[in-house]
DNA sequence: TTATTAACTGAACATTCAGTCATTAAAAGC
DNA sequence: GCTTTTAATGACTGAATGTTCAGTTAATAA
């Protein structure tokens, strides 16, 4: 047995496709599949059918890979799991910690700015079911959920604790960015998201034959919902 | 195949056990287990570990019995997940209508109880596994999904739209009860009912340790976000 | 051309588990 | 006691699927 860690990638997939800059001439046969593309495939197939659900000849399928190829690049299917909530955070929120570190602005304007940034870049992508992913699966993998909760909801939950208590030093927010006021801001954002994700399908709240109808009712939803909690962090 | 749906309980249980005012004397050995013990053990594991990942052996242990018994109650294992839905909605849903219905103060005050009673009855009891389950299944069940938007959602939803409506025509509410003021009002006590049943046991900011403690934290941080959403319903 | 290396394949294997059923147990009627 | 009826059991089965690996393919190096 390897002396890895089973849910990280094996180190061949490491070393020679996320580390491109080898120096070395290669040989052998060229990788047909880029693993993030497994990946990609996965957190849609995890997302969509659960994660005991699916099958990972469907996610080679969906890749047009054989089942096989999905081992060369994670040991298991756990570690294929790890590795989409893994790719999915990291990207995710430098941009967010980078837009408060140059705000000017108004508190309620930087909240606006901080949760509609999240919705583009997360709630409105591929990247919105994983929240619902993990709330289903967080207990069936404690090393996966501790990740999550210190890499993506702690540094979340900064965030957004940084922008109140900058409102709030402007005098313009009532409350500094206790845990509690922080988890109400996100919690309409975040179960719109998950909501979209579960009942998504079954909620006729939205005109399911055009896209474009529902995406626009979906942005004023959003809207409607961000100053909904920023009415409740002003002054009366 | 019996011709009723697959996802009811089968008819010998529900006519002996359910209806207990059967007039004739019973013959034959007397049942030693309550459908309604095989539901509760089985809501306990799907919360815990998920639809997927619950052994049905695993549920039999619970209630003390064998695998076999299970099928004497219930037609497959998604017939066992419809009975949860089921049998965790239909209580739970009356006590708020009648609230609602006899009451007679402020509309900030209605909501107070309206959420403290959601609390208390569902997400501080088991029954607050039940959205988690459901959040993570939807997609697998779109027919128990259906069940519990309409049956769940819709009239939860209709009860806190109510309520702010009536705050709305008391003149204290600034907004009428639309569907994304609604769901921006039970966000945050969803949002924490879904996390305890899923990151519960990562989230390190209750004291693990000291049981009354955490419960009275956890009635503050309720408490808070109450205020929190009733303040955004408010007049400046 | 031939050897070597790496990527890839898919059939076979091993395991897990929902669902079945022949059997046993316990009550009531005769 | 004997029969009938219902409850309960747990070993068994079959399908699904995660995992493995001997073999194949496609590239470079000699």
């Amino acid at each position: 047995m390897s002396e890895h860690s089973p849910l990280l990638p094996v180190p061949h997939a490491t070393d020679v496709h996320a580390a491109d800059a080898h120096p070395l001439v290669r040989r052998g046969r060229p990788a047909l599949v880029d693993p993030a593309t497994l990946v990609a495939c996965a957190l849609d197939l995890f997302v969509e059918k659960g994660y005991a659900a699916t099958r990972l000849e469907d996610v080679a399928l969906a890749a047009g890979v054989s089942k096989g190829t999905l081992y060369l690049y994670f040991d298991s299917k756990a570690a294929l799991f790890a590795a989409v909530v893994r790719q999915g955070l990291v990207p995710a929120l430098a941009g967010g910690e980078a837009l408060l570190d140059s705000h000017r602005g108004s508190g309620a304007d930087l909240m606006r700015e901080l949760l509609w940034g999240w919705w583009r870049l997360i709630g409105a992508t591929r990247l919105g079911g994983l929240p619902k992913l993990m709330v289903a699966e967080a207990r069936n993998f404690p090393d996966i959920a501790e990740l999550y909760h210190r890499e993506v909801m702690a540094r979340g939950c900064a965030l957004i604790r940084r922008a109140i208590d900058y409102g709030h030093a402007r005098g313009e927010f009532r409350v500094a960015g206790d845990p509690c006021t922080v988890q109400a801001v996100m919690a309409p954002l975040l179960l719109r998201v998950l909501m979209k994700h579960s009942f998504g399908c079954v909620d006729h709240a939205a005109p399911a034959d055009d896209p474009s109808a529902a995406a626009q009712a979906e942005s004023t939803d959003i809207a409607a919902s961000i100053e909904f909690v920023i009415r409740a962090l002003e002054h009366d």
